[in-house]
DNA sequence: GCAGTATTGTACCAAATAGTACAAAACAAC
DNA sequence: GTTGTTTTGTACTATTTGGTACAATACTGC
């Protein structure tokens, strides 16, 4: 009936995605995105109407695709240590020292922009519950908090992580600190166990 | 000799820091930061020469006057509880969700400018020697992580308290968080205390 | 008050910004 | 192949961007 599209929806948004985890929303031009959705202007705005827009999209898309890896691969981790299970996640650097896209989303648009951050509190949910379905399966826990709150903590050791990870600070402590909440965790009285 | 000037130099810094820590850089424009800044284009550039190093000086100045005030008050505390040294860096929340200028410039700027990135991590490294002075005057103490090493997990827990702060995210958990890790440096054993 | 000097404010600039208008194009149905 | 429909790509627009040029200004020393 008509002319086709030469794009598919989903190759556009991930293509958008890439350079706003990358530079940010504010930092990329029209030109940089549409470079980087393979689309010109007209088809553009046609299909997404503003850059807006597409940045929310582009959330989704995080959700959807990224994130969703990595909560299956919390829940469905099999490893005898809980170590094992969530240090890949702080492993986990993605190029250009682009960070986490929900932290990056927090901090440049959380204050202005509802909608982003409804959607980036929403991810941050999703990890902090896919966290805490680890530490669920662990037979020893903490008597002194709840997963739900060691869930918590680590997810804040996490943001941090990827806060301090986008200035270059290698060796900025995180390893250590992380087995020992995990060791706190496994068991009632701490661990001597080191890195 | 010549025309005086009409502003003071920190005062305008004051005013720069000001924005530039509420909105960021690239969304700050030069109208906005010469209105916050109290001046008028050609003294701008004839004092200061570009945005960028305003940027620049606008982390100077926070690192020589809000910083170090968090930083004094630190090292300066005399309460018996290390809770009560450590609790208020958490609780001091600034106007707008504005968060805290560190975080924000790390998360913005640090891929892309060593500049910024460097003067952040120094900043970084400054607020968790003043943790670690804290934990320093405790009695009691972990015998598991050194108090360097507490204090930069410590330092991350703040900056993921940060970045999800910028989202609203009211009670996310660092206090039962904070609380416990608290109760963990202070005794050999885990307290049962809770918030 | 005159000379010298640094600051001020405004007019200006070229480039970049997000977004629009619209003719050309590419298909399906008939 | 003509019609109808949607997509495409480009030309365009109004605004904003960071930065410059420069005349007017306000002071000090004399």
């Amino acid at each position: 009936m008509a002319r086709p599209r030469t794009f598919k929806q989903e190759d556009a948004i991930k293509g958008a995605t890439d350079i706003f985890w990358r530079q940010g929303f504010k930092a990329t031009s029209l030109p940089d995105l549409l470079k980087s959705m393979q689309m010109t202007r007209g088809s553009f705005y046609l299909a997404f109407g503003t850059k807006q827009n597409v940045y929310s999209l582009s959330l989704d898309y995080y959700d959807r695709c990224i994130l969703d890896g990595v909560v299956t691969q919390l829940e469905a981790c099999e490893c005898d240590e809980v170590w094992d299970c969530i240090a890949p996640l702080f492993q986990t650097t993605f190029p250009d020292q682009r960070g986490c896209f929900i932290c990056n989303a927090m901090v440049e648009l959380g204050p202005d922009n509802r909608e982003v951050a409804d959607k980036a509190n929403h991810m941050a949910e999703r990890l902090r519950d896919a966290i805490q379905s680890v530490l669920s399966r662990q037979s020893k826990r903490s008597d002194t908090l709840s997963e739900r709150e060691y869930a918590d903590l680590i997810l804040h050791l996490y943001f941090g992580h990827q806060a301090i990870g986008k200035a270059g600070n290698k060796n900025s402590g995180w390893e250590v600190a992380l087995k020992h909440l995990l060791e706190q965790f496994s068991s009632g009285t701490p661990a001597s166990e080191t890195v």
